[in-house]
DNA sequence: TTGAAAGCGCTAACAA
DNA sequence: TTGTTAGCGCTTTCAA
């Protein structure tokens, strides 16, 4: 009941085959490679196509070929600021190249993390992995299903994008050691998270390198909140300077700090990974690791249209993209004061 | 050259059938609907398929069926942390669904937002449009292909899901009213934007109902610096209050007003709108009129999917999500002069 | 270069 | 309830 329009079923090759006068697999040829325009066969059933308003169903075409135009991008929670760029990046990219993306958001469980993958893998024809939970073995094994390019994590046998964490990390505690900073606190984000890993050990290795010494409290949860917990127990034992996993935690250490009547950078200098969008409207402003996120997101599709289209990944050692540090109010002179 | 380990192919129904001693068909039901387990046969299907490690594909059950289990949500621009809890709350709705969601960023580009809805319409089986910069016919031209829902914005014609301005804007001006407020000038945001249009014209009609003047400036980007542009237009002639079409904005003026020396909320009050994530770490920290944006996303894919499902679209009245006012530090007693 | 025909893996009549 | 048989719209041999 109602009006019923009855929209018309949408063309097919047959269609315009006989609209063109030409056999169907001459009118796919004609869409398969749609380099070659010269002939004048092709050039009728572009007309024929035109007419009809043709359009190959992409469904239709994926079924012998695989060929979907569909890959996936796998975050562990959407909610995370930190994803923004490379979302926004890789979005770009494979729309660039006529792809579509799919979103596989974890919300930071290993199970629905997994559960996305599941629902995502038959469909699409490679797959971004941005700082997955699982473990390395379960990621190698989804790997071999399709073509994968792995974010902010290295693994050997798979084509890895990071940052560089070690340039990072120098950054800082060649910032920070001018300004007479003699230890630097670690404040530790999730365990499962690679880039956790690579942040303490750069700490620990350029701290040895520079006579910093290099403390560790942790792991808290990669939030404002996990911040603020964090913040309880750095108060126990207060550093001059702390060097929190990414922009949240260190907000979340600043603001809890500054309700408990202690100044930064007055008291105590904080740094930060990942410059959110948030981190240049707070009070202070901080000072953080940077790196080009939007960027990492493009190279990453990039990459990996490049392995589906039948290029050699590569692997072994990981991409890095650069990082920098930009300088805002959050870090600055040790408090003159025995330690 | 090296492992070409030879993936071997995954069992298609044919194969569950061979191994159950039952027809190809069997098997497609046995998987069609999953509720009837109790038949013998269906029984044996089940083991068989498991001890084949069986998985219907989705794209050969698409073809004919044009059941993809694919949703589309279409955003204006990622990068805007309006849409994280919105993107949060439709992937989960979708994902506890079984669906898999596609996400369709126009990067602020009317251009781009159609080619991303073109190439994603063939392969979804409806989609959700959150805020779209496209014409209300274009739109309604698309929703005679697939089932809609457009989030943010009303078209008599569809179902649509929006926040409640007018109240919003209502609890606005009453505690502005109280604290001296005799005028407020609104900061508009784009124009293609309903929500932009909905607020103000909220204000116009609150505005007339308790006699506080109304006043518009804009249109402005709807970002941090569309809000510092605003401020210098502002502090032409300062009021002493302002409502700004989104936080960004909001968060911009205050900037913008700081850096000028003009004290929010000492000479002016600001407030904004979404309640995002930053709003929260500014100083003052915003004071905005927030929404439950990630209910907002789940109710829109829960309705987009009843509609696949056959339930009739309920159009005619947009269907709205409350508002409340948080109260932080942005907004305080007008400053006692003539104005 | 073109046409004919088989088939991708599934679903959906229709019969049995 | 089960089996048989056509397709869904495209690609891809294989001949011509």
């Amino acid at each position: 009941m109602g009006d019923d329009a009855d929209v018309p079923r949408s063309p097919t090759i047959y269609d315009v085959a006989r609209e063109a006068g030409v056999a169907a697999s001459t009118v796919s040829r004609a869409f398969a490679r749609p380099g070659r325009v010269n002939t004048v066969t092709a050039e009728r059933v572009r007309v024929a196509a035109e007419s009809l308003g043709y359009r190959v169903n992409p469904l239709a075409r994926a079924l012998p070929t695989g060929k979907t135009s569909i890959i996936a991008l796998t975050i562990s929670d959407v909610t995370n600021p930190f994803y923004t760029e490379i979302i926004q990046g890789a979005q770009s990219a494979a729309a660039a190249a006529n792809f579509t993306m799919v979103l596989a958001d974890g919300q930071e469980s290993e199970v629905l993390e997994r559960e996305a993958l599941e629902r995502v893998i038959p469909i699409v024809e490679g797959l971004v992995l941005a700082t997955s939970r699982m473990s390395d073995a379960a990621i190698k094994m989804t790997a071999r299903q399709k073509p994968m390019v792995v974010l902010n994590r290295s693994i050997p046998e798979l084509p890895s994008l990071t940052t560089d964490n070690l340039s990072g990390v120098r950054q800082v505690v060649e910032y920070l050691v001018p300004l007479g900073h003699r230890s630097i606190t670690y404040v530790a984000g999730p365990e499962a998270s690679w880039a956790d890993g690579a942040r303490w050990r750069a700490l620990v290795e350029v701290g040895a390198k520079l006579k910093v010494a290099a403390r560790r409290i942790g792991p808290f949860p990669p939030t404002v909140r996990g911040g603020q917990e964090a913040a309880i127990k750095l108060s126990q034992h207060l550093p001059t300077a702390v060097l929190a996993y990414n922009d949240q935690v260190a907000i979340g250490v600043i603001k809890r700090l500054a309700a408990a009547g202690i100044d930064v950078p007055g008291r105590v200098s904080v740094i930060g990974f990942d410059d959110i969008f948030a981190s240049s409207l707070t009070t202070p402003a901080l000072t953080t690791v940077a790196a080009p996120l939007r960027q990492m997101g493009i190279i990453a599709v990039r990459n990996l249209l490049a392995v589906i289209r039948g290029a050699k990944p590569i692997a072994g050692t990981a991409l890095m993209v650069p990082t920098h540090l930009i300088e805002r109010g959050s870090a600055g002179p040790a408090r003159d004061r025995k330690d």
